[in-house]
DNA sequence: AACTCTGTTGTAAACGTTTACAGTCGATTC
DNA sequence: GAATCGACTGTAAACGTTTACAACAGAGTT
């Protein structure tokens, strides 16, 4: 039922490797053939099987994408942009949602990669030497977690780490929480490091608490540990983590920013208008995705291209979660 | 250098026809050569070609979502639930974002057709006959529209409706606006109706305006609108939208919802934490992915299945941007 | 006139599986 | 003791492409 090359070709009159010819390499035939080829083809509705084509050249046109929650916004913006840049050059895309389960993520990994060119994987949380192990194996291109020798788009969450304790400092605060998300993420190794420094450059005292589950319910149940701890700001690991604070804060009569500062990370969609609108580092979610996805097609086309590690810059957005402390 | 199932066979001492066989056909093959060749499987981390097994056996073990945007946490909640009953069943996902455009869902199903197994057609844009036409040649499952002939997971947006006019009627509200999606979309029509009938049931008087694109900035843009119409409550065709329409009725300086009452469908993770909190209907999102899945499956299996249209039911939650009008 | 080159086409071998079919062998049945 | 059976295994043909190689024609070169 299905129509195949040799369908065309017979009814074209000609072979099928014209037909293939005609199709993926047009100046390799006459042109009054092709015309016609092609016509034939259009007629028929013809599509090349991708299976079969991808067993005799090794490419597949596809590319997959690791996250570790697809129900956070953060990591669906980028895969909106991963999709959308990744369609531009004629590439589907695979998606896989870990569960923030390392065992997952390889499993997924290796499920994927006989079916991709190459793997997008979004703040991994295998170890270094795995994710090595992995990139010897299947192109891999990294986003938000920093490993020699593999490409990668980074946001410079310690950057935002940086402008965020200013921000508190600035403000007066001097002892202040950090919740902090998956232990051994990249991006949380990064901002607690960028957290210590800065916290030593303006005397900031720091309770570091967690890790929690970077999601909603982590936030509310981070809020009850930092209001025990007596500080006067929490900065949550990420936006979502921050609206469950939030919630909890409320529920619990906290006034923010009154009795208590908050500030996040991500700047989602909803920072702007939760009740009241968010302090948070806007990450450049966007460019990110769109960057990987070009870093992995450079990968593709000359796999002895350089490894780059890209890092965006990340900038803090005040709005009014952060206000000077109570007394 | 990768390792394919002549490298096993030969290692096992058997022939490809048994690996194949011990791998997916276990019991056709002695107990103990079974063990042998899984050993020398797993120590070669032999994984079979999907190209090639796809080849000859027509199945990819893939199935395919296509939504309108993946920016927009609604379908994405979709996406995740989609992804992990597949993965459940052992099935990989493919994703495509039409952008809300027909012509775009077209070509991705026809791209993906290959690809896939089967296909999700989340909330599509395009007119019935087209539907009817892809579902021809491939499996086709869709959320959030119904067609005859196909098999479709439906929230009941209609109901939601009601609820949300009755609760507004109750409120004393006699005159509201209607902030309409997409043009031809099932869930925007289906509300549409619902919307006219419990109107006249209610006495309450009704303003469509839009279409608007069902975004953050066309909840903005529709703000305005609305409040030229001296109405004294919104029904946001979403949540996202409703989200705009706030920020910009803050702008404006209009209390909400002492001079206007806001609702809104979908019920997004924000919705609670939204200053204030959204009343909006809560859409069974996860239910309808997973369900999704499991209809196009049992379509799978068995592609004499009965088609089903199955519909979940929605529900008002009232929070705080509903509230009697103002005099 | 023989050769080489270029442009166009066809033939056939791969790619890595699955599976119909045939075969072997020991055990059971008559 | 032959026949039948069942459990197991192997051989080889498919699946739908791409592409190395060969073939051929006509044009240009010597």
């Amino acid at each position: 039922m299905p129509v195949t090359i040799r369908d065309v070709a017979r009814e074209a009159k000609v072979s099928v490797a014209t037909v293939s010819r005609a199709l993926s390499a047009p100046h390799q035939v006459n042109e009054a053939t092709r015309r016609r080829v092609l016509a034939v083809a259009a007629e028929f509705g013809y599509r090349p099987s991708p299976a079969a084509r991808s067993l005799i050249t090794g490419k597949t046109g596809n590319i997959g994408l690791i996250v570790p929650d697809l129900g956070n916004p953060f990591f669906t913006g980028v895969l909106k942009n991963v999709q959308s840049r990744a369609r531009q050059s004629g590439y589907g895309v695979f998606v896989g949602d870990s569960d923030e389960d390392p065992a997952v993520e390889e499993e997924l990994v290796a499920s994927m990669a006989k079916q991709v060119d190459g793997v997008l994987l979004c703040s991994p949380g295998i170890k270094d030497g795995q994710i090595t192990a992995l990139a010897a194996k299947t192109p891999l291109v990294l986003l938000n977690r920093k490993v020699r020798g593999i490409s990668a788009a980074l946001m410079d969450s310690a950057g935002g780490m940086r402008q965020s304790i200013e921000h508190l400092a600035a403000l007066g605060h001097r002892r202040c929480a950090f919740l902090s998300g998956p232990r051994n993420s990249w991006s949380n190794r990064s901002r607690t490091t960028a957290l210590r420094g800065a916290a030593a450059r303006t005397g900031m005292e720091i309770v570091t608490l967690g890790p929690f589950p970077p999601r909603y319910s982590g936030g509310t149940q981070a809020a009850d540990l930092a209001l025990a701890e007596q500080v006067t700001a929490i900065i949550a690991y990420n936006d979502i983590m921050a609206l469950g604070a939030l919630a909890r804060l409320r529920e619990r009569d906290i006034d923010v920013p009154g009795e208590l500062s908050l500030t996040s990370f991500d700047d989602l969609v909803f920072a702007a208008v939760s009740a009241p609108p968010l302090t948070t580092v806007a990450m450049p979610v966007d460019a990110a995705g769109r960057i990987a996805v070009e870093l992995l097609l450079a990968r593709l086309a000359d796999p002895s291209a350089p490894v780059v590690h890209q890092e965006l810059p990340t900038q803090l957005i005040v709005r009014q979660t952060t206000a000077p402390p109570a007394r």
